[in-house]
RNA sequence: UGUCCCGUGGUGUAAUUGGCAACACGUCUGAUUUUGGUUCAGAAGAGUCCAAGUUCGAGCCUUGGCGGGACAACCA
């Protein structure tokens, strides 16, 4: 058995581990709760709770809830349940950075007293002004040499609400001149009267997320503090921070790695949430959203997306995965796990002429060839049956194996039938289609040996329940939706994302599917009960299609 | 005209004291098949952004270019 290949960051763990620097490592996941979490967060939770499974060390789950008017309790328990979901378990209980308001503000009293930070008066517009840009150096506040009593007294003032929002913050005194903008005098505390979703009104300032979480790491003793590459500038303000405020050698190692971006789908949060504002999509877990909610309705597995998330790698370039890559992961699951069903999607009548009127038998079919403990089944067959309109054509183009006049084919598990004639509408269009069947072949086994080119899907018509099917497609028209600069991603949707098909017909077998139960519908794809299907009204979500080698062909 | 980061098949990741580039997805053949699925066998596809240097030997080291990205929210 061959080593699996080290990314980036295990190097440097098992570096860690070998030289003694760490006994054990600890991780955090520290998602901030103003959102659903999408496959990009799969990402990073993948890597700091498998960081934390595969090294027997710890992971925490954070809630890095610094602003209270963006965030909600909707949103941490959404995240918890998409973690647990996932398959992984955080270390103790659910941390929150707001548990570290008080220490945050000892040390913020720490750093005036040290004459390192200062009480601003500047606005908003003011202090874009002074803090240059990168190419040009800032300039000094006039309020930066402020004496540490008034500092700390109009401190006091500000956490005691004696002030309107915005009137007064707190920055840190580091350089307006440094080439790194984080590092111009940053602001720690802002006034905001909002009521936090935990602690309430009890605050009426607020730390910056830069002020805060660095030191939660530190705070929690985490070793390795995974993170995307857009806070590879942010490192060395928070090793300033956390300069000032060690009192030993320890410190939390922030590694920086490049964000997952899919083809065909937008991965931030402020996107995605104007899908869901704008009604372009039905809310969060929206079959067609990239979100763990949204994946998990369309029928995904836990185990698929973390089998993708391995073998996307980790590394600092960025780069688009291939959606292929992820549809390949949910196929690969589902083939070993999904009883196969027949569901017949555009249904056309095929009538057997040569099958007694009344007659009806119910045939054995396999649930799972690739796993026989899942064992059989049994499928009524009659004198009428639906068959999928594209497996019949009158006139046929080479390397077209299915249904056409005077052609045997085989109904899976039942029996080869040959099409005598047809029936059309007004239109020209095949209304019907009739049929012999040989007796002899039943199970789909003719004893003369002769071979026939395809096999297709079917369900009794006098049997079949009819149910609703929402097929899904790309949520966007082109790879990466925001690519066009003058263009508004929103312009780039697909329009055909959803179709839904209510004439399907389907086995009987299925009439008591669960919610959440999935299957593969033979030659059509995986399906899965949606959470709004009723006894009454049956409702599938197509999760994947299976690959099809015949559409390749059709389409060149 | 700043600081930091990154450039390896179409896509993503490997190549761990320097030894003529591997794996996965995708693509294309063929075999098997009661799913045009699965499985199996095979093929094409990069000479590692460019240039110079060190070396017997460079994707790995050095230098200089070029290209891409991040950073100017009282967001995270």
């Amino acid at each position: 058995m061959q080593k699996k290949p080290l990314n980036f960051i295990e190097s440097i763990i098992e570096d860690d581990l070998s030289n003694n620097k760490h006994q054990q490592i600890y991780t955090r996941f520290p998602p901030e709760p103003n959102g659903y979490l999408h496959i990009g967060h799969a990402k990073s939770i993948c890597l700091n709770f498998g960081l934390s499974e595969n090294y027997k060390g710890k992971c925490n789950l954070r809630f890095d809830d610094t602003n209270p008017v963006k965030e909600d309790v909707e949103y941490v328990e959404s995240i918890k349940e998409d973690i647990k979901w996932l398959g992984f378990n955080w270390e103790d209980e659910v941390k929150f950075t707001s548990n570290y308001f008080d220490k945050l503000y000892n040390f913020a009293i720490k750093l005036i007293k040290s004459g390192d930070a200062y009480v601003c008066e500047l606005n908003a517009e003011q202090l874009r002004k002074y803090r240059g840009t990168p190419t040009e150096p800032g300039k000094e506040s006039p309020w930066r040499n402020r004496d540490v009593a008034e500092s700390l007294t109009l401190f006091e003032g500000m956490k005691n609400g004696d002030f309107d929002e915005g009137k007064y913050l707190l920055r840190a005194k580091i350089d307006m001149a440094s080439p790194n903008m984080h590092m111009r005098d940053p602001i720690l505390y802002r006034i905001r009267f909002a009521n936090h979703h935990r602690t309430g009104n009890t605050w009426k300032i607020y730390p910056m997320y830069d002020f805060a979480h660095g030191q939660s790491d530190y705070f929690e003793g985490i070793t390795h503090s995974v993170c995307t590459l857009e806070f590879e500038v942010h490192r060395p303000l928070y090793d300033w921070f956390i300069d000032k405020l060690a009192d030993s050698e320890y410190r939390p190692q922030q590694i920086e790695f490049a964000r997952l971006n899919l083809t065909y789908t937008v991965m931030s949060k402020r996107k995605l949430l104007e899908l869901v504002e704008s009604n372009f999509v039905n809310g969060w877990d929206d079959p067609r959203m990239p979100t763990i909610s949204g994946f998990r309705r369309r029928g995904y597995t836990p185990e698929s997306i973390r089998n993708f998330s391995d073998k996307i790698g980790v590394a600092k370039r960025d780069g688009f995965i291939d959606v292929a890559l992820l549809e390949h992961s949910i196929r690969e699951d589902l083939n070993k796990k999904a009883d196969r069903v027949m569901g017949v999607l555009n249904p056309l009548k095929v009538i057997i002429d040569n099958y007694p009127e009344d007659s009806e038998e119910y045939l054995d079919a396999v649930n799972n060839p690739e796993d026989e403990s899942r064992g059989k089944r049994k499928v009524p067959f009659s004198k009428e049956l639906f068959i999928e309109q594209e497996d019949f054509m009158e006139n046929p183009p080479r390397k077209f194996f299915r249904l056409g006049i005077g052609r045997e084919v085989r109904l899976r598990y039942a029996y080869f039938i040959k099409c005598t004639h047809v029936e059309k509408d007004d239109a020209g269009n095949v209304t019907k289609v009739h049929c012999t069947y040989d007796p002899a072949s039943k199970g789909g086994k003719s004893p003369d040996g002769r071979k026939v080119k395809g096999t297709m899907h079917w369900v009794s018509a006098k049997h079949a329940i009819r149910s609703e099917i929402r097929l899904y497609d790309r949520l966007f028209s082109v790879e990466n939706p925001q690519a066009d600069k003058e263009k508004d991603f929103k312009g780039f949707i697909n329009e055909n994302s959803l179709e839904v098909n209510k004439i399907a017909m389907l086995e009987p077998h299925l009439k008591t599917a669960k919610s959440g139960e999935q299957f593969q519908f033979e030659r059509k794809g995986y399906f899965c009960v949606d959470k709004d299907s009723s006894l009454d009204n049956l409702i599938f979500n197509r999760t994947v299609t299976l690959r099809d080698s015949w559409a390749k062909i059709k389409n060149s």
